[in-house]
RNA sequence: GGGCGGGUACCCAAGUGGCCAAAGGGGGCGGGCUGUAAACCCGCUGGGCUUCGCCCUACGGGGGUUCGAAUCCCUCCCCGCCCA
């Protein structure tokens, strides 16, 4: 679904644009609304668009449902003609953004965030459109600068700027180590945007120092026109509190399976699903609003409502057949805990015990864990419990540890 | 550079010679409950084994004292605070 601009006025775009951000401050939105407005209104009588753009760290080899809300805020700017510059932060990544972190983040190697920024790319046009993307490294830039260029940029902030952040602020006051590169790494970004000479920039909520603070301070500094920073709210992981990260593992890559991506949404604590239908939806703010007024009402189950936000959320990185059938696993799997259609074979050798089955087919990563779950009745062969490490392995059938671990046992070919 | 305080399992954090494979919390896992892989309750959470117990490896690295060390000593590395 492309949006042709000119049927849409331009508050009706600023209201789009606008749609789902999130801005501690209401002068701060003012503000930004204000001179987007501007902008936009001078894109259209120039014909020139606004070059908006989005950084991301590879840090680690994949992209997460919490990376797409800002991209997907990218995507509404490009159906709008802008131009969408996704910038994979090849350089900034080997410092790592102290902004969501309490406390320093482990130096990458370049060839390991290379590798994970190919990976990168391809996933981003699960969201982004490929024709109308530009794909920029800051690398390109940043290695280049000098000794004296870094000076001359970190000349325009005061150590109480970055103090005053409210991440430095804890680990300052705990005691917790703050590293001198970190300062660094608002700094690099900053100096993104001047590269980038971007007019726009998405970001989460989390961004607000390195945009608004650095950016637009080290733009001005260079003579540009501070950009308009455009953010987004968190996605808490799926333990619903803390924002969704690898590395804190609460995160749902884009490359999971259908069925995986619909569990671990389902697995998600109820209490978050007004954020997911928000900010991971294709849905209107009026289906919205609707769909929480059955909950409130006893008319919809909080599960169902959250079946349907699973549901949806599969299809959008993977097709509508590929989440009607995550959808139908779940349900055999988890509702009516029969056996799910689909499963890896595992080949019976002559002889094998329960315990040795259950390594051997990669079902646990230890013999003492093995004897653990039998110990906790979680292996099942066929429903039966097996019960007894030692004993030999009574045949074929489907082996299940836990909820959500099968492996189809097949007897050995003569 | 000096003084003081620290470095404990996936994370946070107790423990200051044997009762410590190491309290507690988080996370993860298993079970129960549930029309949710939600919430809630119970349990488990280094590896190996001939498993009411035994062996190995582990408390920043290395070395030592001791019948015995996460705990004491030496040394090295790292962090915080104060002073310079």
């Amino acid at each position: 679904m492309t949006i042709d601009p000119r049927q849409m006025s331009l508050d009706e775009q600023l209201e789009l644009l606008f749609q789902g951000t999130e801005y501690g401050d209401p002068e701060l939105e003012r503000n930004m609304r204000r001179e987007l407005r501007q902008r936009l209104e001078e894109a259209q009588r120039t014909g020139r668009p606004l070059r908006v753009y989005l950084g991301v760290d590879p840090r680690t080899s994949d992209l997460h449902l919490g990376h797409t809300v800002p991209m997907r805020k990218l995507r509404q700017f490009q159906e709008l003609g802008h131009t969408a510059i996704f910038l994979i932060g090849s350089f900034t990544s080997l410092v790592g953004d102290p902004s969501d972190k309490d406390k320093a983040r482990k130096l990458m190697s370049f060839e390991e965030v290379m590798a994970n920024a190919r990976t990168y790319t391809e996933q981003a046009f699960k969201v982004l459109d490929p024709e109308r993307t530009v794909i920029r490294y800051n690398h390109e830039w940043l290695s280049k600068l000098t000794f004296g260029d870094l000076i001359h940029l970190a000349s325009h902030f005061t150590v109480q700027q970055f103090l005053a952040r409210d991440n430095f602020r804890k680990r300052y006051d705990k005691g917790d180590p703050i590293h001198l590169h970190e300062f660094f790494y608002p700094l690099m970004q900053g100096y993104d945007a001047v590269a980038l000479e971007a007019d726009v920039q998405i970001g989460g909520t989390d961004q607000t120092f390195n945009i608004i603070v650095a950016g637009r301070k080290l733009q001005e500094a260079h003579g540009q026109r501070p950009q308009v920073g455009i953010f987004l709210p968190l996605l808490p992981g799926t333990d619903g509190k803390m924002k969704m990260s690898k590395s804190l593992g609460n995160h749902i890559p884009l490359k999971a399976s259908p069925e995986d991506m619909y569990g671990k949404i389902m697995s998600v604590p109820d209490e978050a699903m007004p954020l997911y239908m928000r900010l991971l939806t294709r849905w209107t703010p009026k289906e919205i609003a609707a769909l929480e007024a059955d909950l409130q009402a006893g008319r919809l189950h909080p599960r169902d409502l959250k079946m349907r936000i699973a549901r949806e959320v599969v299809e959008i990185f993977h097709g509508p057949e590929a989440a009607a059938r995550a959808e139908a696993h779940f349900v055999r799997v988890f509702q009516q805990r029969e056996v799910p259609a689909d499963m890896p074979t595992y080949t019976l050798r002559p002889g094998q015990t329960v315990l040795e089955v259950l390594v051997a087919a990669g079902l646990v990563q230890s013999r003492n864990e093995a004897r653990r779950l039998i110990q906790q009745r979680g292996v099942r062969l066929d429903g039966q419990v097996l019960d007894d490490p030692r004993a030999p392995f009574p045949g074929p059938g489907v082996l299940r540890v836990g909820k959500r671990r099968f492996v189809r046992v097949a007897e050995a070919e003569p």
